[in-house]
DNA sequence: AATGCCACGTA
DNA sequence: CGTACGTGGCATTC
């Protein structure tokens, strides 16, 4: 085996305290420079000099472990310096923009960090430093001045180091007087007088001519220092002693213009700048505005307070391969959080399995794993497996728990005890993140690379194990689940997502695991008999456009469809998109009927049945030999918090029409079972508003039990219930439910097909009735403004760093979102608790009905014989009392012999 | 073969 | 100029 590497902290961990300073703007300024202007956030704002900033103080504080930390920052225009000398720094461009811009967030990054940013009107940074420098000097700290100011150099002592920036900000020179003295050939304190000589072009201080750095250390060394050469410049003689001589005034000036005070007056003592632990709350705030991928965890990882994984980012992990048996790895590391990690096929009732990786998390950068082979496990070793999988009390780590449990389904083995499932956690944290790749997280939160461990032939392993040995890239994973768990564990509790993890999500994918397992039963004849018949339905709309336009076209072409519309038969122009003109049903039918064009008529009809052959198509092939089909519930897709469903995907079966709700029909009760029960919420959305709110007019809307759209349009329209129109009833339905998507006048009257002028009287009069909904949804983003995220009932949530976004497009979907998620995301937590408690209580009463489905909103479930009433009525009782609203929950439940019959 | 876009199904 | 998804077909790109 490999030997063990450890990677060596930079830092020297003196006992005794140590103070950093940092010159804000110098710095902000370098990497304002060193980096490109592409480093921005997707609404384009540039965060080159934030994050380069923030990059150097993270190393700063990973690599020199300060005690005490300050940032000081130039303030006002004026200050003694100027006043004494106006050109001073008159010949600085003024700031630009762009960097001026980012100035308050690195502010709003200190603060996160809680790094005292000190400033005083008419001082600049620099003597804020020497102030600071000196204090902490005399109080016996070593200091370090990180500056890219020169003048700076003059502060260096024994006690004191400036870090000056060499190359970006990344890149540091140590200036102790040693080295001072090296590169100037003058003592630090004679630096300002060589200084002063030389002259300094960004301040516009002119420094002797003909007199560089050179010339001007063998001065000093000569006569002392710069006093002493001033007095006795008759004894120089040449061009340079005449230039002296001709410029002393300005010499003279410039040394009184560099030299730094020592004697400001801060609001803060050196007491004040010990190091606090971060804000972590503030600091994943900052993160989502600006976008920090990769440079959050690293300045999370330095959190003085934080609680540090065992291994520090990068360091090396060495896993050692358990050659033994199971049940004795098993046994030296029982009562451990062990990951696992399962190869194999994930796929709901399609699954296998063909290894599995067991290992500790790394500690002190050792870690230990076992790896076996399924198919060649002797009886004794399966039963150890068997066991501990199974065994509730043995904690696990899994990324991906509900797969590791198809795969292991599919040998038989069950899975329990998973008490830390990565990537839900990971969802729970990022829930807008695209995907949660193990590789990914692991890179991102533990700086170790997955990938190249798998690669043998890599030279740098991250993870040192004999790469060629079988098993090594499971066991790295393993090893890598429990190291990540322990990494986000702090986020999660930053972000009050603990209990969400625990006591919903994680609950929750054993509950969906058993239902994608289930499946539901389909007809295939049935599905069969539609595809013809859709088909049908396809060839002869298809024939009737053809025939109408005198040509064969391929009407699911959009780029063909435009040029027969727009150029073939000049209708007049749709609605503008990327590749010309839309032809969206919506716009066809318009066109329909503005223009009667028979095409239409049949190009729609086409469109239908198209769509309907192809669902049922995919339906066909989805179904299993059992002649189930089973979908898988995406768990950590939709950033609100609802499930999704793929392969196929079951929660957009047709309903609205007849021919499509004829689909429905194909998924019916399976053998040995009663009845579909479909139980579903009514209205829950408006109900999770009504709450939220707190609007009495809504909330009375449903205690009443009065039909909700025909409540809302009575105190809308001023009438009576009795009589609200159906037309009325129509138009307070769009709107109710097109608040909740931040809909807007135009948008609804687009809808409505009434005009923008209508539509907005027609919002001005609902807010006027239930003004607690108004004030709710500008209140709602006004809060996700100002906090950085929504939040679901159960605290689920989402951060919209676009809120704040100068974009206007940007920043108006944001809030849109914003308006969305509580409501959206509270019905998907009461759902997915609804579903707990139905599983709970049919496991409870020991029923063999089963939960099959859900879509958002509704529940299906297979009836075993004998058990229709029970489940009614627990379906009832869980749905109905999942969470406590201001409202009731209403659950309305059907039954039938198919999905189409159990629905209402 | 992979990707982007359009269109459309659900809540 | 209405949120959240997934899928399939077409057209374009590699």
């Amino acid at each position: 085996m490999a030997p063990v590497t450890t990677s060596a902290r930079t830092g020297t961990g003196t006992q005794g305290t140590r103070l950093l300073l940092i010159d804000g703007h110098s710095m902000a300024y370098r990497a304002f420079y060193a980096l490109p202007d592409t480093l921005a956030t997707s609404s384009g704002q540039v965060t080159n000099a934030v994050y380069g900033f923030a990059s150097m103080l993270t190393n700063l504080l990973r690599d020199e472990q300060p005690t005490h930390v300050a940032v000081a920052f130039d303030a006002g225009r004026v200050t003694f310096r100027t006043e004494r000398y106006a050109e001073y720094k008159a010949t600085r461009d003024a700031t630009p923009e762009v960097f001026r811009g980012q100035v308050p967030l690195i502010r709003e990054v200190l603060e996160a960090l809680r790094v005292p940013a000190l400033q005083r009107e008419g001082i600049e940074a620099d003597d804020i430093l020497a102030t600071l420098a000196r204090q902490g000097a005399e109080a016996g700290m070593e200091v370090l001045v990180c500056s890219g100011d020169r003048d700076a150099l003059q502060l260096v002592t024994d006690r004191v180091t400036v870090l000056y920036p060499k190359k970006g900000v990344s890149e540091l020179s140590r200036m102790t007087p040693a080295a001072v003295e090296e590169k100037y050939k003058v003592a630090p304190e004679r630096y300002p007088d060589l200084a002063a000589l030389v002259g300094e072009t960004s301040d516009n201080l002119p420094g002797v001519p003909g007199v560089g750095p050179g010339v001007a250390a063998k001065w000093i060394t000569q006569f002392g220092d710069l006093d002493s050469l001033l007095e006795r410049q008759d004894e120089l003689t040449g061009k340079r002693g005449e230039a002296l001589r001709e410029h002393a005034a300005q010499v003279r000036l410039n040394r009184e213009l560099n030299a730094l005070l020592t004697d400001v007056e801060l609001p803060l003592g050196i007491d004040d700048l010990a190091v606090a632990g971060f804000d972590r709350e503030a600091v994943h705030r900052v993160s989502d505005a600006l976008q920090f991928g990769a440079l959050r965890d690293r300045l999370l990882a330095v959190d003085p307070a934080g609680h540090e994984a065992d291994a520090a980012p990068g360091d090396a992990v060495r896993v050692t391969l358990h050659d033994g048996d199971l049940a004795s790895w098993l046994a030296a590391h029982a009562g451990r959080r062990v990951g696992l990690d399962v190869s194999g096929v994930a796929r709901p009732g399609l699954g296998d399995a063909w290894q599995v990786a067991l290992a500790t998390g790394s500690d002190a950068g050792e870690a230990s794993a076992v790896v076996v082979d399924l198919a060649d496990l002797d009886g004794a070793q399966e039963e150890s497996l068997r066991s501990w999988l199974a065994d509730a009390a043995a904690p696990k780590a899994v990324h991906g728990a509900k797969s590791a449990w198809h795969m292991l389904a599919s040998r038989d083995l069950d899975l329990h005890g998973v008490t830390f499932d990565t990537e839900l956690a990971a969802y729970l944290c990022y829930p807008d993140q695209r995907g949660y790749d193990l590789a990914d997280l692991v890179l991102r939160h533990l700086g170790r690379d997955l990938a190249a461990a798998d690669d043998a032939a890599q030279g740098a392993l991250d993870l040192e194990l004999d790469a060629a040995a079988p098993g090594s890239e499971a066991a790295a994973r393993a090893v890598a689940v429990v190291d990540l768990a322990e990494a986000l564990d702090p986020g999660l509790d930053d972000r009050g997502a603990r209990s969400l993890l625990d006591d919903v999500e994680m609950p929750l994918s054993a509950v969906l695991a058993r239902m994608e397992a289930t499946g539901i039963a389909t007809d295939t004849d049935f599905l069969g008999g539609l595809e013809a018949s859709f088909a049908q339905a396809v060839a002869t709309s298809a024939a009737e456009a053809y025939d109408v336009i005198g040509r064969e076209v391929n009407l699911g072409s959009p780029k063909q469809l435009q040029e027969v519309l727009f150029d073939q038969l000049a209708m007049p122009r749709t609605k503008k998109i990327k590749t010309g003109y839309t032809t969206d049903a919506a716009s066809l039918q318009d066109l329909f009927t503005r223009t009667e064009h028979p095409f239409l008529a049949h190009l729609l009809a086409h469109r239908d049945a198209a769509k309907l052959r192809t669902t049922v198509e995919g339906l066909l092939k989805a179904v299993h030999p059992d002649g189930r089909i089973r979908t898988t519930f995406q768990q950590t897709i939709a950033a609100t918090g609802r499930l999704s469903s793929t392969d196929p995907n079951l929660q957009n079966i047709p309903i609205r029409t007849e021919a499509g709700r004829r689909i429905r029909q194909a998924f019916r009760v399976g053998e040995g079972y009663d009845v579909l029960l479909t139980a579903d919420y009514s209205q829950i959305e408006m109900r999770i508003m009504a709450h939220l709110s707190g609007d009495e007019g809504l909330i009375e809307a449903f205690r009443s039990g009065e039909d909700l759209h025909r409540y809302v349009g009575s105190r809308v329209f001023d009438v009576d219930p009795a009589a609200v129109t159906s037309e009325m009833r129509a138009k307070v339905k769009a709107m109710s439910y097109g608040l909740a998507y931040g809909l807007s006048a135009y948008g609804l009257s687009q809808q409505l097909t009434i005009p923008t002028g209508e539509a907005q009287a027609l919002m001005d009069d609902y807010f006027t009735r239930f003004g607690g909904v108004r004030d709710y949804l500008t209140g709602v983003v006004e809060e996700a403004r100002a906090t950085g995220y929504t939040a679901t009932i159960l605290g689920r949530r989402r951060y919209l760093p676009d809120l704040t976004s100068d974009n206007r497009q940007r920043r108006q979907m944001a809030e849109r979102m914003a308006l969305n998620a509580p409501i959206q995301g509270s019905a998907a937590d009461i759902i997915k608790l609804a579903m707990l408690g139905v599983q709970h209580a049919i496991d409870a009463q020991e029923l063999r009905s089963r939960l099959l489905l859900q879509v958002h909103d509704e529940l299906v479930v297979e009836v075993a014989p004998g058990e229709r009433d029970a489940v009614e009525a627990l379906l009832r009782d869980q749905m109905g009392a999942a969470v406590r609203l201001d409202v009731p929950l209403d659950v309305s439940v059907g039954s039938g012999t198919t999905w189409h019959d159990a629905g209402h």
